[in-house]
DNA sequence: AAACTATATCGTAATATTGCAATATAAATT
DNA sequence: AATTTATATTGCAATATTACGATATAGTTT
C-alpha cells in the first residue's frame, strides 16, 4: 500500500489532482508567483530568490514542469522558465465552475 | 530532512499550498465533485461512492476538513459533510488573478 | 441494555516527498 | 583546453502520505 489508486478515478479528476498537487508546496507557489512578478522570462535566479538549495529548487522546477505548470527553454547555458498559461487557465476554469455552481445553489447545508 | 520549510514562505503562499495540496489527490477531488453533485448535504455515502475503504475515506475527509475545503456537522449518529464555499472562492480568486495577469501581459516568453 | 449503524482513530506497511551534499553535464568564457 | 557558470542528477536521510484491518466511539433502534 501507500501508492495512490489513480486507476479508480477519472482522467479529469487525476489531472486536477496532479495540477493541484504540483502547487501543494509553498516553494512551488512562490516560484509561480515569482515568474508572474518578473515580466521577462527568467532563468536561474529563482534559486537566489528562494530559501532553498539549488538541487532542491531544481527538483521543484522539475515537478512544476512535469505538471506542465511551467515550461523551460534552453538559453545558452542557462534555462529560461516561464508559466504555462494553459494549465493555469484549466485551474481557473475548474474553480470558477465550482464557485459559480455553489453560488447558484445557495445550499443551506450544515 | 524531509519536512517542508513553511517558515520561509509567506502566510498566503502557505495557505494556497495547503488548499492545493488538499486537492492534490484524486479521491479528494472526487469527494468535492460528489458533494457538488448531490444537492442536499450528504453524510456517509461518500464511502459507497468511492473505491476506497471506510478508514481511508475518513482520512481523506479529515484532510479536506483540516484545509477547510469542507465542513461537517453532526446529524444524529451520522455526519453531514458539505463544501466550504469560502476556501473554493479563495482558490477561484487566486487562479483568476493569475490568469488575468497572464492575459494582460501576453508575454512572448519561451 | 443489547444490537446496530455511522464514523473516527490506531497501528502499521508500502510508497512518496522534501531537502541537500556531492557530483555530473553542458554551454560560455578565458 | 582549462576554468567558470548554470542547471540537472544521484544518493541518501528525514519525514509525510496513502491505504486498510482492527478497534474505538457515539448515537439509534430494538
Amino acid at each position: 500500500m501507500g501508492a495512490t489508486k489513480t486507476e479508480h478515478f477519472t482522467d479529469y479528476q487525476n489531472h486536477i489532482a496532479t495540477l493541484s498537487k504540483a502547487l501543494g508546496h509553498p516553494a512551488r507557489v512562490a516560484i509561480i508567483e515569482y515568474l508572474m512578478e518578473v515580466d521577462t522570462c527568467i532563468c536561474g535566479d529563482i534559486v537566489n530568490e528562494l530559501p532553498l538549495a539549488q538541487p532542491t529548487v531544481s527538483q521543484h522546477l522539475k515537478e512544476l514542469k512535469n505538471a506542465r505548470l511551467i515550461k523551460g527553454s534552453i538559453e545558452g547555458n542557462a534555462i529560461c522558465y516561464c508559466i504555462d498559461e494553459k494549465s493555469l487557465t484549466k485551474l481557473r476554469d475548474y474553480f470558477a465552475n465550482i464557485s459559480d455552481s455553489l453560488e447558484k445553489k445557495k445550499s443551506n447545508c450544515c
